[in-house]
DNA sequence: GCGACAG
DNA sequence: ATCTTGTCGC
């Protein structure tokens, strides 16, 4: 699986913008997976005063959310943090840090949204989509949308709303704490989006993948 | 105009 | 995201 360089990567929000409006419709939102033995997740960490990112991936097996291997990549910072335009800040640095594992993942789960966004084409759709690989977006706030409260127990989860559309799920990991938010990225669709995060969050409210790639990008062990 | 706003 | 110690609760 080559991991395609990028060219010519947008600086302006204008730039970003057009290319959200210009590669949402290639999001594919049903299931078009193998059979999953691999998944991984991908999160960034900041140093010197934000000027460097770190990005951290994590690649586990699967269903036994065995640690594989792991990466870090070190990245000057390219975009500032603005709302709606997160995977322009993120998706360079998660790149470089893919391209070290030696077996590319059959799963990303990515720390952020994936439908649920404005546009419909947030982190994990971008990165999803460029990649071309399956990928499932779980944030740990919400970002657009409304929902209900979804059951105190493991497993309940609620329909996230924008207007009459679906953009994703707000799913209960572990009882009684505060619940994900869950939302298609690219080629799974949000049903076995909920049983991937699930299944992946046996123990704790985030996902195994998350929590050690979240570990590794603020250089913590 | 005012408030909200993934990480 | 990051700055930061102790502290409340199971």
């Amino acid at each position: 699986m080559p991991i395609p360089e990028l060219l010519d990567w947008p600086t302006e929000v204008t730039e970003a913008r057009a290319i959200q409006d210009r590669w949402r419709d290639r999001v594919e939102v049903c299931d078009r997976l193998h059979l999953v033995n691999s998944v991984a997740g991908v999160d960034l960490g900041f140093e010197n005063e934000g000027r460097t990112t770190r990005a951290a991936a994590a690649l586990f097996s699967y269903p036994d959310l065995e640690l594989m291997e792991t990466a870090i990549a070190i990245y000057p910072t390219i975009f500032p943090y603005i709302p709606g335009y997160l995977s322009f800040r993120e998706v360079p640095p998660i790149l470089k840090a893919l391209r070290q594992l030696t077996v590319f993942p059959d799963l990303i789960l990515c720390d952020g949204q994936g439908l649920a966004h404005p546009r419909r084409f947030g982190l994990a759709c971008h990165l999803g989509v460029l990649l071309d690989c399956p990928t499932i977006g779980v944030a740990k706030s919400r970002f657009i949308g409304t929902h209900g409260e979804p059951g105190r127990k493991r497993g309940s989860w609620e329909l996230l709303t924008d207007g009459e559309e679906t953009i994703g799920a707000v799913l209960r990991t572990r009882a009684k704490v505060k619940p994900l938010y869950v939302s298609i990225g690219h080629r799974v669709s949000l049903e076995t989006a909920i049983s991937y995060v699930l299944a992946c969050a046996p123990n704790y409210r985030l996902p195994e993948t998350t929590r050690i790639a979240d570990r590794l990008a603020s250089n913590r062990t």
